[in-house]
DNA sequence: CCACTGTTGTCAATCTATTGTCTAATTTTT
DNA sequence: AAAAATTAGACAATAGATTGACAACAGTGG
């Protein structure tokens, strides 16, 4: 069943031994096991196969128990054909420097439906969002395209993170960008992402005092705090920040950071003790083993 | 008999899947709802067939009731007494020091549904901006209380502003803020309001050179740049960028600034020749004069 | 009152799409 | 060598799509 599944649908994509045989990731069977309730419950399949844990959690839990009830249909209809990441990302950048806003929304739209969120956000939002930096450096695009983009993944990202029935005991994640620190979108991405993953997320945006993270981690409980480094490479003021920060905060809170400019700060992010991530990949592998109380 | 309907008078045409399944439009079941209820009560189907909800709703709800046939029902949740927006905004404010985010944007969306966008952006955004401003001045909130929520809004305000079905020859804002300004909500704001008004809005967010911003307005064709300048009040560069945006831009291009800081500025906007708007509201209707081509 | 007509809800027959299950031939692991 | 996984394909049960037919009913004209 699982295979008829995955070759009809792609809904998991587990690794491959060198003799080809598939290792599920913890991940995966959750989903696994939730899609089964969820399809003899009635729903089917193709409707939602891309959706994540948490998804299916709040599609399963809430009233929809109500008995035996008519059963929700859920998502849109496929027309065109389906574009892979890659070829997502180019329209996007196509989009970009044609400032064409509209048409950018609907190509991450297309991609939440043919990938799910949680790839969508892997495989392309984030290399969307690095190609966006390098271009920039090296001048192919102009800040406006940047700035421009910016606001439209911003948006779409905050949409994409809204928290569904969620259980009050979800750990908490407070993500932001420190002092100075311009750059936001690098933040919203991790906040997503976490909320995809099923945290409670506290998003208090772009160049935050230490104080005031701190402030925040502690009002909320927070397990982790996530933050992003991506434009001011050489501000001397961020490394007192993040010591700031790490004093502030209780020894059980994690700081976890990510970002193109976080490995310059890295002997500062050492002595806070941060979880220093290279991709979203890696953040998001991380917050799995921080949420099994790995630290 | 949904088919039927659609077969024999065309009362829907709901979107095909691939495998040319049906998927009917939120609208489309209200409308089928309400059709239901008309025909229930007597009306012959094909005579009703093409009215809209509005109408249909008129159809049945005035004093239908002049017989013993089924009474047709109201299908408002009815649930909370609903709040003015004065009490939204103290909600509001409550939320935001309790650092709820998921509250805040609940009110917000209650105030959309109860108010209409317009009112919900005129009466409660905006004076809900200003006094969060306010307070953060006077030391009442900290700073995370105002990132947060603006965050909250900021997406809010992203979802409100997506262009439903505009005109090709609508005409064309830009919305910004100047380099140096980082408070991107006054922007958010104005965008959403255009949007709103039948604008084709181009957002590009905070902080940007006057060349960039210029050279959008050039390549999107804008009618109007509208500028938000909230927070450092005494930027010695800001003058200069505002000279130097209207050396850049056509001169059939109005320039808008608002914002609580706005006023600081008044010699170098006045030689912009930019339109000063004191509030949403002036701005609104100032947009409502830019679009019969009063400059 | 009756025959005729047009409207409208319901149904059956047939076709297609979706989806769970099974088989067969290989390949990998134990 | 036995056990288990791999791929590809076939198949059956179910639900939706399409079409045509039919019955109930209201109106019309004789």
């Amino acid at each position: 069943m699982i295979r008829v599944w995955e070759r009809r649908y792609g809904t998991v994509q587990p690794e491959r031994s060198e003799g080809n045989q598939r290792f599920y990731s913890e991940e995966d069977v959750q989903r696994l096991a939730l899609l089964k309730q969820a399809t003899d419950a009635g729903h089917p399949i193709s409707n939602i196969t891309h959706l994540s844990v948490p998804h299916l959690r709040a599609l399963l839990s809430p009233q929809g128990t109500s008995g035996d009830a008519p059963l929700p249909r859920v998502q849109l209809p496929a027309a065109s054909p389906t574009r892979n990441a890659e070829q997502l990302i180019e329209a996007a950048l196509k989009a970009v420097v044609g400032m064409d806003s509209a048409a950018l929304e609907k190509i991450l739209e297309e991609g939440a439906v043919t990938l799910g969120q949680n790839a969508l956000l892997l495989q392309v939002i984030a290399p969307l969002v690095q190609r966006i930096g390098e271009e920039w450096q090296k001048g192919t695009l102009r800040i406006v395209h940047e700035h421009q983009a910016s606001a439209v993944i911003r948006t779409f990202l905050g949409r994409a993170a809204r928290p569904l029935a969620m259980h009050a005991s979800a750990p908490v994640l407070v993500a932001a960008t420190p002092a100075g620190q311009l750059h936001e979108i690098g933040a919203a991405l991790v906040a997503a992402a976490a909320s995809n993953q099923g945290w409670r997320v506290v998003y208090l945006g772009p160049s935050l005092p230490a104080e005031e993270i701190a402030s925040a981690a502690r009002q909320n409980g927070a397990r982790v705090v996530a933050l992003s480094i991506v434009h001011p490479a050489d501000d001397p003021n961020l490394p007192d920040e993040l010591r700031r920060l790490r004093q502030l905060l209780p020894d059980s809170v994690t700081v976890v950071a990510g970002g193109r400019s976080a490995e310059g700060y890295r002997d500062a992010l050492f002595e806070t003790r941060a979880n220093l991530c290279g991709s979203l990949a890696d953040f998001s592998s991380a917050l799995d083993l921080l949420r099994q109380g790995v630290n």
